[in-house]
RNA sequence: GGAGGGGUACCCAAGUGGCCAAAGGGAGCAGACUGUAAAUCUGCCGGCGUAAGCCUUCGGAGGUUCAAAUCCUCCCCCCUCCA
């Protein structure tokens, strides 16, 4: 199967099982992938990761960019080569940066200005450079740069986003145009939280030779209702034919939502960094590890889980390891958020495999779903 | 025995007449986190009360003052130096 071919091979209403080839390897869909901004998924090392069967890992062109340079990622033979990682990686463009380092750039039809983080230099990101700074990282899928607007832009402010959006993502595949390479691209459909934008910004994202189409721009503050909406408006009108990414989401009910709606690829921090600030997700739901009603729990973290984790310690240990703030802690709870994240994602392709998807679907609800807040 | 320094809330520590139930940190307890400027941030943290407020508290006892953690007297304890 040639890199950029996606297959689909199974259908549970909107659900969808498949895969997708890249030059890295296949990718199973429904897809989680773990976010390693720099290159690395904090605190886990490859070898980890493919432990708990990952696929594919995120990565970040802004970041990596800055730090330690996508010059030297290239000569050092690419960013899979660098990190010793030999499976797929997805690059994240920096529009998400755009959203949430707004305090440090300046943006334009042109491109954006941003202030470096780290030491406050100034540097210019365009659609064409961030491809370029992609080709030098050498990452599977590339992302074109988008601008994700904020939950409150008014509809004449994300209109003009959503035409800025289309236009950086026809000049991103004149810089690298379908087939140049055995680098895929994924197009991003803005619009905020207007259907009607939405859908305009599907029709002009969609009318193009990506790869994938990505809906980004959600999960960005609002509450969670209005982001199923605008889920449920836009993924349905997204070309059935190519994978559909939803950037940056989301929860384990979030991701089973999603894939309702006919979602096949994810990311989101919130596993690693979840873990890392101790919240733990189980099958029996969240839970904060520090709490004091588990400092005598013998019990296994999650005793429907076989990570190494859960095999090894108990509760009591991971509470200890975690308020004493010993480094084993970030490792053990990201190792298990991420295992628990992959393996429920095993469980939607198995379940739209076997057409019994909404089982699974009613279950995590039922395990996730928060109260309604009553008004 | 002499000289000096010090005892403040669970711990460390500021405060040296009213704006002090008492700064800051830590510990403790709870919460948040969605394409990672995040191993970060927020809240609570003497007692009762929804609150206004009331009560108890700055080593101990007594005193001065309208008012004391803060000034005075005596006592107890700790530290440093000298003998």
């Amino acid at each position: 199967m040639p890199a950029g071919q996606f297959q689909i091979t199974h259908t549970d209403g909107p659900a969808r099982r498949g895969r997708l080839q890249t030059v890295h390897g296949e990718i199973q869909t429904p897809a989680f992938m773990p976010v390693g901004t720099q290159a690395s998924v904090k605190s886990l090392s490859p070898q980890d990761l493919v432990d708990i069967g990952a696929e594919i890992i995120l990565g970040n062109t802004y970041h990596l960019y800055l730090r330690p340079g996508h010059e030297l990622v290239a000569q050092l033979g690419g960013l899979h080569s660098f990190a010793s990682w030999d499976r797929p990686i997805l690059t994240d463009s920096g529009g998400y940066q755009v959203f949430s380092l707004s305090a440090l750039r300046k943006l334009t039809s042109e491109g954006v200005e941003f202030t470096s983080h780290i030491d406050g230099s100034r540097h210019w990101f365009t659609p064409e450079r961030v491809m370029d700074v992609q080709v030098s990282l050498g990452s599977d899928i590339m992302m074109v740069l988008d601008e994700c607007v904020a939950y409150d832009t008014n509809w004449d402010d994300t209109r003009k986003s959503v035409g800025l959006t289309t236009d950086w993502a026809k000049r991103s595949l004149q810089t690298y145009p379908l087939g140049s390479g055995n680098q895929l691209v994924f197009g991003i459909v803005q619009g905020g939280f207007y259907p009607d934008l939405r859908t305009r910004s599907v029709e002009e994202i969609a009318a193009l030779p990506f790869s994938g189409l990505a809906i980004g721009g959600l999960s960005v503050g609002e509450p969670k209702e209005i982001m199923l909406d605008i889920l449920a408006h836009t993924a349905p009108q997204l070309p059935g034919d190519k994978p559909r990414y939803l950037m940056g989401v989301g929860t384990p009910l979030d991701l089973v939502d999603g894939v309702a709606h006919g979602v096949d690829m994810f990311d989101c921090v919130l596993p690693t960094r979840n873990a890392r600030n101790g919240t733990l997700y189980t099958s029996q739901g969240k839970i904060n590890i520090k709490r004091q009603e588990f400092r005598t729990d013998e019990n296994a973290l999650d005793p429907a889980c076989d990570c190494y984790t859960c095999r090894t310690f108990s509760r009591a240990y991971l509470r200890h390891l975690y308020t004493a703030r010993e480094l084993l802690a970030y490792r053990l709870n990201t190792l298990h958020n991420l295992a628990y994240y992959l393996q429920l994602m095993r469980r939607v392709r198995e379940n739209i495999a076997t057409g019994t998807f909404a089982e699974l679907h009613r279950e995590i609800r039922g395990v996730f779903e928060e109260p309604r807040e009553s008004r």
